[in-house]
DNA sequence: ATAATTATTTGACATTTATTAAGTCGGGCA
DNA sequence: TGCCCGACTTAATAAATGTCAAATAATTAT
């Protein structure tokens, strides 16, 4: 958790009374391969804070699962519009290695931007950074050919590839796992 | 100007002080049709809010343009990661048609939210519904027949479709003219 | 109104990727 | 050891979409 308060205090200053409060409703969990920490259909009440491990959110089209991204080490992990919005998922979050959370409710979130405004400030830097990153998949995703989206992310994040069984990356990419095969073969 | 500052204000109340603050430094600006508000290669570092009228956001690849979105009235107009990172955009910002703004720079922008901790909480709640919006087109793009992109974008932003020219609708939903066109004419 | 320009549609063919099916590889375990 | 299972690869064919070219329709300027 001492990670976790550090990292909050270097974007922003804590406060005695937030560093306390958040000090005392900072929950720890840990969860198994396998293990989901959100379900479809159900509202994504917790906001969790990845100290180890990796995560995979995805949803059904057409009865199959579809990778929609991944989540580590350092990483906020919530389904965006279910949690912001507070209405239910339509995406699953699971664990693909064990993983190591720190985590606080909605409720108790939205308790403290309302307590304590320098939490705000907190809070919108870190969407900020990570409504960033959602633009950068989106730029990603929308390359054409496969092998160029394989590409960027061979370039990007190449420890995903290393992490994450193939099945999942091609979902992700949006191709079969057959082109994804052709795909590395002829690098 | 009174529209945003009553919109800012019901998102959370503004303070004297701030209200006072945005009356002076909030300006206003028309462009009209395809001028435009930012060039790739420039620093976004004004964020608009658009009174009336259309814009497109889009970037060069292969010498030809990729249209990533429209923006239209009541929304806000940045290029994400430049503004957030303060970088050279990667993309455009073009007029289609002729739009009334209202802005401020991204300094005036983080003195207000040193100076005034309550407008952090705007921003907050503001940056999180624009996260959720990107998110949902991910999830649109992110389907995999173009003519399913087409009925996303048909059912939840018909009036785009009316307003935006049909090559711009095409290279958004990341396919050519001609299948749009094979696409319309199936329906 | 008319010509000039631009936007949209249509057709024939090429390329990319999906689908289905079969084969290979490597590790866990009876 | 050897068999079984899951993960990955390879191949043949089909479906979706792109490319190029031409025709038609709509818009704009004079």
């Amino acid at each position: 958790m001492e990670n976790l308060i550090l990292y909050l205090n270097s974007i922003h200053p804590l406060s005695d009374g937030l560093r306390n409060y958040l000090t005392q409703i900072i929950q720890a969990k840990t969860i198994k391969k396998k293990d989901y920490l959100l379900r479809a259909g159900r509202i994504c009440d917790q906001i969790y804070f990845i100290e180890k491990g990796l995560l995979r959110c995805f949803y059904l089209k057409n009865l199959t699962e579809v990778c929609s991204w991944f989540m580590m080490e350092g990483d906020v992990a919530i389904s965006i519009e279910s949690f912001f919005l507070q209405k239910p998922s339509y995406e699953s979050i699971q664990a693909l290695e064990e993983t190591v959370l720190h985590y606080v409710s909605y409720k108790d979130l939205q308790y403290m931007y309302r307590q304590f405004p320098e939490f705000n400030f907190i809070g919108r830097v870190l969407t900020e950074k990570y409504y960033s990153q959602s633009e950068q998949r989106l730029y990603a995703i929308r390359m054409q050919r496969a092998d160029e989206r394989y590409g960027y992310l061979m370039q990007n994040l190449p420890e995903l590839i290393q992490r994450v069984p193939s099945s999942y990356i091609a979902s992700y990419l949006g191709i079969t796992l057959e082109t994804l095969s052709r795909i590395k073969s002829k690098r």
